[in-house]
DNA sequence: CACAAATTTAACCATATGGTTGAATCATAT
DNA sequence: ATATGATTCAACCATATGGTTAAATTTGTG
């Protein structure tokens, strides 16, 4: 790979992803990425095929790398709660960098998530260690362990997911309430991450 | 009105709920939205002027009765932890009915929240009794009072929405873990509210 | 019924959109 | 330096899309 063709191909994948994120698949437009990318409309068929193989691209390589930090971020052997409240910091963190992925993740299942879910179902044949679904049998591992309440895996997989992705998707509507609900404040991250932990750990009563 | 003026604008108006939730202001067609009515494409044209007013009319309708079941639903006067619970009943069972809603409001908020926002606006210069802002209000109180603990109201909010909302989001790619988890289930809508409720108020922990 | 207003339809229009083509430019290895 | 393949561009094409129009049909009302 040339210079050029790392930056004109990272270039496109960037702008893709960001106008993807914003429009959706089919709300997207061709001409907005290549605008956002810098380049000509051309370039994009030149560097993929079409809209769909460049959706498809972005998308699995984002949430590709996602579900690797995912994996990297549950540290075993140590207590679930602790575990626990190292993989929101990454989360957090890695959402707060890039909040695209969680909102193209957010768009793909709006649309019924036929590209996601394909994706995991080649990822569930290859016998690679796949990140949510070691996630799951962590869960019930320290709930049958009696280390946790007896909660359903996949119930506080799904509350884990909103807590933490809502912040980069509600914050649009929710600053008109409350002004500092920046996500490119790190002081308003923290606060979450904290905020998250807490009620994971001990919910709202004293 | 007449029979045949109700029965076609409320199928228009519910095709673009439909569709609008599915794919967004931008990703919509105007021909989808047309055929899943049932009726010519020109007949768009005749109840809204265009894609824009039709999109803001079904966006103001649907979040004006959503605020307006969030004001309904926080009976004042009992103990925080018990009104909490009776405002999660209702919203998961409004979303459960609709879940077009809560993915509408989605792709609004994605989408920069233009529409929302400058509903709320409307909304907040009204002297109206106003859902969000009851309860922000009605959560910082009992934050103040010892009812609960400490927690930032508008993090609250945004972790009860989380937890919800997501319910019906992510479902087409958690459906691929665990195949149980389908939203027009009444079991799993059960279960995720009890859930929801003992995590907000108890946490994991035991 | 007769008449006006509301409703529905098919055909049409201008532009936007995804995608293509062929020529021009650039990098690089010999 | 030049031949080769990779890269970029402007112009183009077919179709999709939002929106319009004028005529036809239905509905409500004296």
């Amino acid at each position: 790979m040339t210079a050029a063709e790392i930056s004109t191909e990272s270039a496109i994948f960037d702008a893709a992803l960001r106008v993807f994120s914003r429009k959706g698949k089919d709300g997207a437009r061709m001409q907005e990425i290549a605008d956002e990318a810098g380049i000509n409309k051309a370039m994009l068929h030149y560097y993929f095929r079409n809209k769909d193989s460049l959706y498809e691209a972005v998308f699995a390589h984002v949430i590709g790398r996602f579900f690797s930090e995912i994996d990297r971020a549950m540290l075993p052997g140590r207590p679930f709660v602790e575990s626990m409240e190292g993989m929101i910091h990454v989360y957090m963190d890695m959402h707060a960098a890039q909040p695209e992925v969680a909102r193209l993740w957010v768009q793909e299942n709006l649309n019924g998530a036929p590209v996601a879910r394909s994706l995991i179902e080649r990822h569930r044949n290859a016998d690679h260690p796949f990140g949510p679904h070691r996630l799951l049998a962590r869960i019930r591992e320290a709930a049958d362990a009696g280390e946790i309440r007896a909660v359903d895996p996949v119930h506080l997989m799904m509350t884990v997911l909103g807590m933490t992705v809502m912040t980069f998707i509600a914050t649009p509507t929710l600053s008109v309430f409350d002004p500092s609900l920046r996500i490119d404040s790190a002081a308003m991250i923290d606060a979450r991450k904290r905020h998250i932990v807490e009620v994971l750990t001990h919910g709202i009563t004293i």
